[in-house]
DNA sequence: CTGAAAGCGCTTACAG
DNA sequence: CTGAAAGCGCTTACAG
């Protein structure tokens, strides 16, 4: 492997020189810049970036801290993020955590021993916040999920008017009775779309059936068993909303399965949007994340925040939005 | 931030006995282990796996260096390399080249800086191997497409074959005029998938119809526009096979927004199975790649080979297969 | 069984 | 404008 030094040997000058030319700090004359480059150029000299990371404790790289990237969701949020990142001279490390503690804590662990920058973190959970207090003194932005900590700085969706918008086209098209297939409770995207699901069947003077109410998440199995309970009900609901793109996937095949037809038999709305959305039979309504805004604005806060740059106010909050197309039927 | 040399002096041992304590190799009394254990919880040490990484040439990182990530069949394959890549100790860096040569070159020049361990790749272009000569000496497994290097190791599918089943399929429905929306020629994937359709159409006796062939990949919107092409044709063909899973969802929007319906006006099989395809409208026949055995695989070699052991032979072809649904009518 | 020392390949204050 | 030297935090051959 060729080295500074030998760089430094082949032009005749001190490693010191070598480093300054490639950093392009300090002067150097002329005539031994020339002889430099040609010793590099001669022997194909590469720096070794590990052992700048060393002396300079920073490796130049972004983590990013995912539950999952089957999610089209998080896809988008991944590919955005990237993209930011490759335009500021970082690259990504890609950990999946598949949504089990156990591995978050492992994955956060190792990463802190590689001197990494920042982080873009989906946590697991948001109700043990000291899970994430390792991660102090680090750069890091929160996405999606809330880990409870005072002072995250975190990017996240109004959770409340999504849901709103989902329920409110429901009711407008005189469904009264609306099942959900939520994600856990345990992490903040889930509790809050109870919440708003909740208050708005309360203005609405709708009562809560618990039994319309399930959860899952992934795998897409999951949505799919929870679906089928829900249509095996006596006094089924004739509507449902569902919380994830996966969920989606899976409710649709539990519905088609069952033999009922969309939206004559039931109708569907589905919390976030996806590229085959308007493409499924029928093309669903969603509320739709504004996805590539969540990975390219993370990203560019945290590189803020690696540049000292702290944002203000630490909360970015995005709005969804409803698109409609033919899944819902007027009643 | 903890060094081994705190480490030490709490404990009052030398640094080399706390190193031969982390990495547990070589005697040590129980008494000084007790000591070093003590001192390292207290002091709640991390080894600075840079440094380590200096020394030891060896980041334990892979990196992934691919298209895209939006193609549901790279996602898979990114999802289980990292699966398998975690349980080896191993981290992801995941690098997007957007099919194009210059993100593609710095990159490559950038991880090989970075000590990394190994590389899985699937190369931006099957035309010029010199480009990945920079990797040589390197433990690198290409999937997808070949380099043409000679010596590459590489898991790839049986193209001929996906295309065989695809358009056989075709002819056994008694289509005659088969249109192809292809991926780019110059990776073996377009250009094999080329030979097949060639081949294939020749042993049964059908000309040849530039006309009916088109190249798109990414983004979406450029298979949408060359499925409109051929649906503009006077003589359109009444079947069409698209070549990648992103390609199927832009002829699909090509096909709904002309007003023609499928498999009625115009039959369709996707090269590529998706999540969403059995859910589609109609849902969607497709020659199915085994994305989740590319990934697995991908990169079981590269652990292995990182160890040391080559896989012979160096080439591993794998097998699509077809799944019939509803696209696809019989004349 | 444990330690002193060298070295991995950089960067950078300090001198001159 | 350039160099000698120290140091980033590890690991490991060599001694004892």
């Amino acid at each position: 492997m060729t080295t500074q030094k030998i760089v430094a040997k082949k032009a005749n000058v001190s490693v010191a020189t070598v480093s300054r030319y490639i950093n392009d700090v300090g002067y150097i004359s002329p005539e031994v810049k020339g002889r430099i480059k040609k010793a590099i150029k001669e022997l194909n000299y590469k720096p070794n970036l590990v052992a700048r990371s060393l002396k300079l404790r920073s490796s130049k790289t972004i983590a990013l801290v995912f539950p999952h990237i089957n999610n089209p969701f998080f896809i988008e949020l991944v590919r955005r993020a990237e993209e930011v990142a490759y335009h500021n001279g970082y690259n990504i490390i890609l950990c999946i955590t598949e949504n089990k503690l156990d591995r978050e804590k492992l994955y956060l662990d190792v990463l802190k021993g590689k001197l990494i920058d920042g982080y873009i973190i989906i946590p697991v959970t948001s109700e043990d916040s000291r899970l994430y207090e390792v991660l102090e003194g680090e750069n890091v932005v929160y996405v999606d999920r809330s880990t409870g900590l005072e002072d995250e700085i975190l990017i996240k969706l109004d959770n409340i008017q999504g849901v709103r918008l989902a329920i409110e086209h429901l009711l407008d098209l005189n469904h009264r009775k609306i099942g959900v297939i939520n994600v856990p409770l345990n992490i903040t995207t889930g509790y809050e779309r109870f919440e708003g699901y909740k208050a708005v069947l309360a203005e609405n003077g709708i009562e809560l059936q618990m039994e319309y109410i399930k959860y899952a998440d992934y795998p897409i199995e999951s949505a799919y068993e929870k679906t089928r309970q829900i249509l095996r009900l006596k006094n089924k609901p004739t509507a449902i909303l569902t919380m994830s793109g996966l969920t989606t996937l899976g409710a649709l095949k539990a519905i088609k399965d069952s033999g009922l037809s969309i939206p004559g038999d039931l109708s569907i709305v589905s919390f976030d949007d996806f590229e085959s959305s308007e493409l499924l039979n029928p093309p669903i309504t969603a509320v739709a994340q504004p996805a590539a805004e969540f990975g390219i604005r993370a990203a560019e806060i945290l590189v803020n925040l690696i540049n000292g740059r702290k944002p203000r106010p630490r909360r970015l909050i995005l709005e969804p939005k409803l698109i409609i197309r033919e899944s819902c039927q007027k009643l």
